[in-house]
RNA sequence: GGGCGAUUGGCUCAGUUGGUUAGAGCGCCGUGUUCACACCGCGGAGGUCACUGGUUCGAAUCCAGUAUCGCCCACCA
């Protein structure tokens, strides 16, 4: 048998994968004779490559896939990459910027989709090829993208039938405006940055102040430039009563405070009653004026603006009175809805200031800002300026300040479809693990927060929505009509809706269902337009399980694979994907879209961030792909899910010269060239960009962690090797489970319980424990004793048969059970495992299947199981462990004699097993049973917890001091635990109280423990006596 | 402000329903290569399980609080 010495995964794993790719391995196809078993990928984001996070990911996603491939079901596991709109384009269009200093408007939107789609290709060929490399068993076949014409036609059904149902509407909103992409960009987009900045105090003069009231108003606000949009200045309708509540708040909070946080409350208290002495009086007063209709001076632009009374001006708060701009504050926006007063929009889409701020269009904000402060200040209008620390609200997707900003967008009702969603998994139709992300999704949806769907984007999926302004209710239903007549040859292609704007005109609607360029042109014809803008990503991204199946046609595939099994996926995107997903599959299908969802870790760095390309920790997986093989990664990340939420994975630069793995830190992560400490040359990083730069050849970044991973892929190549060296003269032959010896069903029983264990950790997610539960089996039992003992029993001609049996049994196991987080190694294994013995098997010889991918899963056969011979096989794990302590405390390198006394039924045990002692400890037993004595001169060790005594001679290798010292320190160590359990059987809370099985056994060892101590004690004695 | 999670040897993590002496990998120390594997074998050192209280015969584990870190959500004139 030749198999090579190592196992070079980088010509072995393409291979495999075309192997598999040939015999249509991953395929499924609708099989009404078998069940189905179906999991959708997150599609990625065509943004960018996939990181650590993806693999793990996806790694889990075949685990399972293979696993239940394996167990038979017909499992299909879906493939395809997501558009990500929003992302994808920012991407492409800061490109665009750099690289040809351009923007989309000098593109055009056809151009620049265009290059869009140049960059998906590109990516999603780049992320296809991730996936493969790491062994993803997808069915590639019916890979699918989230723009494709399938996921297309979905999208525009899915449209349709909510807008027939009135779940998609039109209306205001106060958007996030990201004024470089000149898009709104949705809640989730947005992150918040702190910077300094100022709050300014700004006084409107009252009109007409009658005598005794106050001439001026005074607000304060941290955008100064706002104020060209206010159209009112709000005061609350009941000053002293909402400041009492506060109190009563307060002074509840005071209750229950802790030391340190008293003093500040009553800092609190005392400011709440000096408003109450000095400020109560303005407000009311104010109050009074609002009430009755009482204006002030808007400067600058000197517009008269209303006094209101609304409940948001808090009396607590700054001067008590706050400035409204209705249509650059969302809580602005609801006082005007409430108090209806106009709204003023004071910018253009690039964020500078429209015509609506007079003799500031045309600026920045910044510029405006400065301006409006100057200029505020030269009428004596500006009142204190104090420092602040300033929340401000970033774009996620260009990094530029975001601008509240007030648009017409389209909605989707969430109220019927929420409850639906939140329904399913109250009832567990859908079961989410870990349970505890249940809470966060149900939150979520509880709130039924309409979700605004469009974007002003150019890349996704376009509002299949045709309109027209029409002066009169009388004119829109004219052209209503029009369109009925060309609705008639199509009737459920179109439907429409008309709605009254605010300026009095009529909006008619008219969304057409499939794509149809005659009926478009039909439309446009009559003078209808098309809405610009594109659905959010997500809203494909939440018709994902049905429309990769081929939904809205009725498919096969879709009758036999959907609801789907269940989703892997990471947890930041539970609501915005998962529940959405939930409520659309509802929605569409009538049916949830999954049985279970397993939310999996993040992975951190090891300074604890996430991973991300823009902080330079992110990791390829091809790197360690590279470096450590697809296997090791796998195995690697799998024993990562755990129950956590996070794992943290420091990563290192791997020098391209000298393969050293250097640490990141902060600082060495963000520079683009770096010395390696090792060979002091110099290599690029990912941030490389000049020449200068890229001169130098580009660091992996990868992670050490999985090192371990790797050397468990070659322990079990290693241990492959040598059961496949060993089977010449192999005869595939039955075996009788009875007449084996102990250490063949030792072995058997173990791989029952493994085969237990792991296919119960992989059903329940516990992937960590599976791969725990595999590794210390295949290390520390398989090779560790199963191959040891197995080496004399192989040269012995009367036992080397059914020695063969099992061992080819044990390695035949271990590989399936293996293979679904190392399909790999365990695939190229078992390609020579079934020239060396293509018939195997316990009790009978079967013929095993061409591909371990395809074979059948261990069942866990219970009978193999025997618990006493576990315990058995434990006991000569310990005299063998009790033998090499005695030889490394006395550096013993020959084969030593050893007696060991022990039971009757120890003896029994242990005969069988003496050929093994050489091998495994380096030891001959010349005595051995109740009889046994001790040598003139040993070494003894009483075993823990087990009526067994190991003496060694020590005769010619005897080291007194060491020898003392050793048995000195064990005395210590027992009379501690001695001393502890005397303690605790004396106590007599605990002898009464604890279960009297728990008491017995803590007898029982304070009895072992003192039968040792007095064996150690008299050995001291003796070899005390025999120094002198 | 609300919620979730974490804190266990130098590092990264396990630790099922409370019950002998808290485990692993890496690193460290000692030792060993003809006979599957130095990506290895054998042995060892190293932890008052973040802190304070409580429940209990018994707590890394359950409860309350404190500290530190991380994430999510909301809000911030």
């Amino acid at each position: 048998m030749t198999i090579p010495n190592r196992f070079d995964h980088s010509e072995a794993a393409p291979q495999i994968s075309r192997a598999w790719e040939d015999a249509g391995c991953a395929h499924a196809e609708v099989d009404h004779d078998r069940e189905p078993f179906c999991i959708v990928i997150p599609p990625p984001n065509v943004t960018g490559a996939l990181h650590l996070g993806h693999g793990l990911n996806n790694t889990l996603q075949d685990i399972v896939v293979r696993v239940k491939r394996m167990q038979g079901f017909q499992t299909l596991w879906m493939p395809g990459t997501d558009h990500a709109g929003i992302a994808t384009q920012a991407v492409v269009e800061r490109r665009l910027k750099e690289q040809e200093n351009k923007t989309r408007h000098d593109l055009g939107r056809e151009a620049l989709v265009a290059r869009i789609w140049q960059w998906k290709a590109q990516y999603e060929t780049r992320i296809l090829g991730q996936l493969k490399r790491m062994g993803c068993s997808c069915d590639w076949r019916r890979t699918r993208f989230t723009l494709d014409d399938v996921c297309a036609s979905a999208v525009r059904a899915t449209f349709f039938d909510l807008f027939g149902k009135s779940l998609i509407y039109r209306g205001k909103r106060l958007v996030n405006w990201d004024t470089f992409l000149q898009t709104a960009v949705s809640d989730d987009e947005v992150f918040n940055e702190t910077s300094k900045g100022s709050f300014w105090h700004i006084r409107y003069a009252v009109i007409d102040p009658k005598p005794g009231e106050p001439k001026h108003v005074e607000i304060a606000t941290t955008r100064p430039e706002t104020m060209l949009g206010d159209t009112a200045v709000a005061v609350h309708p009941d000053p002293e009563q909402a400041l009492e509540k506060v109190e009563q708040e307060l002074r509840a909070k005071l209750a229950e405070a802790n030391e340190k946080e008293i003093p500040e409350i009553k800092t609190q208290l005392q400011d709440l009653a000096d408003r109450r002495a000095n400020m109560l009086p303005k407000l009311l007063q104010l109050r009074d004026m609002a009430l009755d209709g009482r204006k002030c001076m808007l400067p600058l632009v000197d517009r008269e603006i209303p006094l209101v009374a609304d409940i948001w001006a808090k009396p607590a708060l700054g001067s008590g009175c706050v400035k409204i701009t209705p249509a650059h504050d969302a809580n602005d926006y609801e006082v005007a809805l409430r108090a209806d007063l106009p709204m003023i929009n004071i910018l253009k889409p690039d964020g500078t200031i429209n015509g609506e701020g007079g003799k500031y269009e045309g600026l920045a904000i910044p510029k405006a800002r400065k301006q409006v402060v100057a200029d505020l200040d030269a009428l004596g209008l500006l009142g204190e300026i104090e420092d602040r620390d300033i929340e401000l609200p970033h774009s996620d997707r260009s990094k530029t300040p975001i601008e509240p900003y007030l648009a017409d967008q389209w909605f989707v009702a969430m109220d019927q479809l929420s409850q639906s969603a939140m329904d399913a998994v109250t009832d567990e139709r859908v079961k989410i693990f870990p349970e505890r992300y249940r809470k966060g999704y149900l939150d979520w949806l509880s709130e039924k927060r309409d979700w605004p769907v469009s974007r002003q984007l150019w890349w996704g999926h376009r509002i299949p929505i045709w309109s027209a302004n029409l002066p009169s209710q009388q004119k829109a239903a004219e052209l209503a009509a029009q369109v009925e007549k060309l609705s008639a040859g199509s009737q459920d292609q179109i439907t429409h809706r008309v709605g009254e704007n605010e300026d009095g005109s009529y909006s008619l609607f008219v969304c057409l269902r499939d794509e149809n360029e005659s009926l478009e042109a039909s439309v446009e014809a009559l003078g209808l337009e098309r809405d610009p803008d594109v659905l959010d990503t997500w809203f494909s991204s939440a018709l994902w399980p049905h429309s990769t199946l081929g939904w809205p046609t009725r498919t096969p595939e879709l009758e036999y694979f959907y609801p789907t099994s269940t989703l892997i996926t990471s947890r930041d995107i539970i609501t915005l994907w998962v529940a959405r997903m939930v409520l659309m599959g509802l929605n569409n299908i009538g049916e949830v879209p999954f049985r279970e969802v397993f939310i999996h870790p993040k992975i951190l760095d090891g300074l604890g961030e996430t991973m991300s390309k823009s902080k330079g920790n992110g990791v390829d997986p091809i790197d360690i792909i590279d470096r450590f093989g697809p296997d090791a990664l796998r195995f690697g990340l799998a024993r990562l899910a755990t129950d956590m939420q996070d794992v943290r994975m420091p990563v290192q630069y791997e020098c391209p010269h000298c393969q050293k793995l250097i640490d990141q830190t902060k600082k060495s992560r963000s520079l683009a060239t770096l010395d390696c400490p090792g060979c002091k040359k110099t290599f690029s990083t990912q941030w490389a960009e000049s020449d200068a730069d890229l001169a130098h050849p580009r660091a992996a970044v990868v992670s050490e962690r999985f090192e371990s991973a790797r050397n468990f892929v070659n322990k079990l190549w290693n241990a492959a090797r040598f059961v496949l060296m060993n089977m010449d003269r192999y005869q595939p032959q039955p075996v009788a489970i009875e007449s084996l010896p102990l250490e063949d069903r030792w072995l058997l029983s173990r791989l029952s319980t493994v085969t237990q264990q792991v296919t119960d950790a992989i059903e329940h997610y516990h992937f960590a424990e599976a791969a725990r539960v595999l590794y210390d089996f295949a290390w520390d039992e398989f090779c560790s004793f199963y191959i040891e003992i197995a080496k004399p029993r192989l040269s012995d001609d009367g036992l080397r048969a059914t020695t063969q049996s099992v061992m080819v049994h044990g390695l035949d196991q271990l590989l399936r059970l293996l293979h679904p987080s190392m399909p790999f190694v365990t695939e190229s294994i078992w390609g020579f495992l079934n020239e060396a013995a293509s018939e195997r098997g316990i009790p009978e010889p079967v013929s095993t299947a061409e591909f371990v991918m395809t074979s059948a899963w261990p069942d866990s056969i219970r009978h193999h199981y025997d618990e006493s011979i576990e315990r058995q096989f434990t006991e000569f794990q310990e005299v063998i462990g009790a033998i090499r302590r005695i030889r490394a405390s006395q550096q013993i390198q020959e084969v030593v004699p050893v007696s060991i006394r022990c039971s009757a039924a120890s003896e029994k045990l242990l005969d069988p097993m003496r050929p093994y002692f050489a091998s495994l400890a380096g030891a001959d037993i010349v005595q051995l049973g109740p009889e046994a004595r001790p040598f003139e001169m040993d070494a003894p060790l009483a075993i823990p917890s087990i009526d067994i005594d190991v003496h060694v001679n020590l005769e010619e290798f005897i080291d007194f001091d060491a020898e003392l010292s050793r048995l000195e320190k064990l005395r210590d160590q027992l009379d501690k635990q001695i001393n502890g359990k005397k303690q605790k059987l004396s106590n007599e809370n605990f002898v009464s109280r604890a279960p009297q099985n728990v008491v017995a056994k803590e007898r029982e060892t304070l009895d072992d423990l003192l039968r040792q101590r007095e064996s150690v004690e008299g050995d001291i004695q003796r070899l005390k006596a025999k120094v002198e």
